[in-house]
DNA sequence: ACGTCTGTTCAAGAAAATTTGAACAAACCG
DNA sequence: CGGTTTGTTCAAATTTTCTTGAACAGACGT
């Protein structure tokens, strides 16, 4: 009976007994996702959708997290886009259900590849340019100057292979490949 | 000259040759930074830092970033507080001087043992917290109603799984050991 | 074709964060 | 000491981001 009711927007006072642990997991998921810089309903939305064993509707989710129907609409959205959350549709209904993806890993893999991989090639595209700035002055320059740039060249290229390492980590990560940090520390030496 | 000319606070219009080349670097560490959650301001000084053989005083570093004198020692401040930024002192000076920690790998552990452990416990603390809701539920309800509270136990049994394991990659990390997502996958199953 | 039900978009309002100048404090010099 | 230089803290102001209600649009059933 409270399971069908909370199937209809239910008045405030009559919460499912395990609302409290929902909310709960949720919360703390929202945290993550927003430290991730994502949404923080993302998170949240997702995670009541992955404690459910049915699919859900728009209205039954900005009921669980009193969200107004259009702050679900966008990140319930964008979570569709990222592929973390699914549309589906039952037969004999108009609205439209959402069931999580439930293979975090997959979700993992998926925003490292469109989204930090992304992040570090412009990047170290920016340190490449700041290099070639740095070899036009070098030509320019004399004496203690041209040290100086010279300095800043092997920097900027120090930051720059730094991004490089990066860059293939993500690869390895969104292969699924193993990841040593030995690799990774290759790249850096004290001064 | 120029480098003598640029200890100073100079005049905006004689800017070193090598000034743009500063910046952009800069900024894209800057991004990064704010990418990765912290001030954007922390990466730009940060960079500013590391690309000067000699360390630097916060006037210099607010010319060259043009903030004002608060925001450089604000952002500064909290780099120092990170173990990204050393305070040193040049004798015969009475301003304070910051150099840069070069060693990225050495910041990057620091920040990951510091701040997403934390996370990540914290997280997985929230979980557990939701597990001991739902057995409560589970005890006062029967039929379909403790057959849902039944999965979303199983469901945040697995979440909880995971932050476990993301703090056991991130203690991987931190030790600068290997890290194996064979091991991180097989917390999860497809439902 | 009309009215109803759903979902999305948009612009205004609210909330949160960053930024800054000024006040304050501390160290140093003569 | 008194004055100067340097660094930090604070609260006001700005900017940015989030949130929301209302308008809009599409689909469906009658």
């Amino acid at each position: 009976m409270s399971t069908a009711a909370a199937k209809q927007q239910e008045p405030n006072d009559s919460q499912p007994l395990w609302r409290e642990a929902e909310l709960r997991a949720a919360d703390a998921m929202g945290r993550l996702m927003e430290f991730w810089g994502f949404r923080r309903h993302m998170g949240r939305l997702w995670t009541i959708l992955y404690l459910s064993p049915e699919p859900m509707t728009t209205a039954e989710l900005s009921d669980t997290l009193q969200l107004s129907s259009s702050a679900v609409s966008l990140s319930l959205g964008e979570l569709v886009r990222w592929g973390a959350v699914r549309k589906t549709w039952l037969p004999g209904e108009r609205k439209d259900f959402y069931r999580a993806e439930s293979n975090v890993w997959k979700l993992l893999r998926r925003v490292y590849e469109r989204r930090e991989l992304n992040l570090v090639r412009e990047a170290s595209d920016a340190f490449l340019d700041a290099q070639r700035f740095l070899d036009e002055a070098r030509d320019q320059l004399g004496g203690r100057d041209r040290e100086r740039v010279d300095y800043m060249r092997k920097r900027v290229s120090r930051l720059r292979a730094l991004t490089k390492t990066g860059e293939r980590l993500v690869r390895l990560l969104v292969a699924g490949r193993a990841l040593n940090p030995a690799d990774l520390q290759s790249a850096e030496e004290e001064d």
